[in-house]
Parts: structure tokens; sequence; C-alpha cells
DNA sequence: TCCAACTGTAACTATAATGGTTACGTAACC
DNA sequence: GGTTACGTAACCATTATAGTTACAGTTGGA
């Protein structure tokens, strides 16, 4: 697995945490759930943290929280948390550059690129946490 | 450079393959505008005719052309023709998986977050060659 | 007909991102 | 104080990709 699953990884936990409704959750059951390693769960979790999405208790009795209800968490915001690299991205060209035109297309293509990446994002913020939820439960029965 | 400048590259060869106006060009010029080896453009050119978005023509005089005019091609197009792996992949789960709703997760996430990259897939449709054609000659008054 | 110019492709290397894992320090609760 | 759980560093294995060399095959022109 050489491709990147953070973000499927992040959201699978905050779901995970969501569940556990005002109970915290400890890396190590989400990461039985999510079928990885707890450390690669806190790996994640530390993000989201920085991003202000979930707590964390240390300690006995210790996990992770909701710092928001799920409805109030959008794919996007997780998404951003978790990743900074662009999906499309267009490699920057060593400074002397012969072909004049070449160089012109690097910028260009960023712009564009951007859009089409944006229109991506846009979808995840229109996408709540707890709909993935409903969706999960909506399958269940 | 370990991420992914295939689509990069090859609306970058298509568009200077565009600008040789009927003639063939070669991989080494576009080799030489892009910033990388004719072997890597060859690689990417040998994609879009799979798509059937450009010709190559073998032999002395050889080289590529398109087989429609630029404004008759989307970069949705081109991004299909290099790329088949999903943008926001969700890790396929060994098979015997303890948790039964992580089990459900995957699936789901699937159905999100493939609805995020159809819209970005969705704009990249939206943006013709010739419009990225545009913005570089834009640019160079 | 022969040669020069191109492509197609295999093979190999280097690089970089990622996930998995172990280990250990630290914090919190009982 | 001991147990539990997190945070993080460190290291390895895996994988995707780009770069590069090499060479066979094709084509057009002298």
């Amino acid at each position: 697995m050489s491709q990147n699953s953070r973000f499927a990884v992040a959201v699978h936990s905050a779901g995970m945490i969501a569940f556990g409704d005002r109970m915290v959750v400890t890396s190590e059951a989400i990461a039985r759930s999510v079928g990885t390693n707890p450390v690669v769960v806190r790996r994640v979790c530390g993000m989201l943290v920085k991003a202000g999405i979930v707590e964390v208790k240390k300690g006995q009795n210790g996990g992770a929280l909701l710092t928001r209800p799920a409805e109030k968490i959008t794919l996007g915001e997780i998404y951003r948390a978790v990743e900074q690299e662009t999906v499309l991205p267009v490699p920057e060209l060593s400074g002397k550059h012969p072909c004049a035109i070449g160089k012109r297309v690097g910028p260009v293509l960023r712009v564009f690129f951007g859009r089409a990446e944006d229109c991506m994002l846009k979808q995840l913020d229109r996408t709540r946490l707890s709909d993935v939820i409903a969706a999960v439960q909506e399958k269940k029965k």
C-alpha cells in the first residue's frame, strides 16, 4: 500500500469517534475497526486535533472525542486537515529552462487544475460527517 | 519527484502537439518544452494514442499529431487516458475483518469520495485543450 | 537499397511517500 | 505508584514514479 489512505483513515476514525457518543474512544479500538495500527490512527488523529476537529484525553480512560457534533464537521475540513499536497500536481521545472513557451505552461495548468480540485473540495465541504455515519447505519439494516 | 505528474505532462504534450498545427512533433521536441526525457513523453503519448487523442507516425519525419482539433479535446479525456487510480483511495481491508461496523465503512466512503471525484472530473470535462492553449498565449502578450 | 531519424519498449536505478511496527517518554486517573 | 493510553521518534518494507540507457522496428528520402 503505497497509496495515500490517510483521508480514508481520518474519516473512518472521526466516524468511530462520533459513534462513541460522548465516550472517549481509544486509538486501539479505532485501529481495530479501521484495520490498521494504533500508531497510524494516532498520527492521523493528531492532525485532526491540530485542525480543531477532535480532542484527545491522555492517561487512563483516555481517548478521542469530537469537539463538535458530527453535523457540523464536513469531509472537506477533514481532508484539509490531513492532506496538503495538491491532487493534480504540476512539477516545478528547474530554473534555467530553455523553452519560452514551456515555461508559461506550468502556471496555467496550475490554475485550471486548481479549479478542478476546488470542485472536488466543494463537494467534500457539502458532505457532513453525519451523512457518512447515516449511510453506514442505513446499510446496517 | 515521486509525485504523479503524468497528467501535467500529458496536457503539456498535447498542447505542444496542437501547437505544431498539422506538423508532426517529435518526442524530443516535446520533452525539451516539458523539461523531461523523450522516453517519458513517449510513454505518456502512448496512452494518449490508446485513448484515441493523438496519432503517432514512426520513422523519419515521424512524430505526434492530434486526431481532432484542440477544441474537441477535454482535459477530462486526457486525465482518464493517463490515470486510472482514484484520487481519494479507500484501502481494501483484508478479508477476515473483526469489526462489523468497520466493514461497512469502506463501501460508503467510496460512494462519497467518488462523488467528490466526479465533481473534479466534470470540471476537467468542461475545460478544453484549446482553453489551455489560449491561456498560455494570453500570458505571452 | 541503404541510411538516418523516429518511435516503442524493456530494463534498471534513484527517489520519495506511505504504512506498519517497536520502543519509550509522558500524562492522567484510580 | 501503578496502570492505561497518548505522542513521537526511528526504522523497515512496499510501491509509484521519473529518469536513463539500450536496442529493435519502422519509415521516408537520398
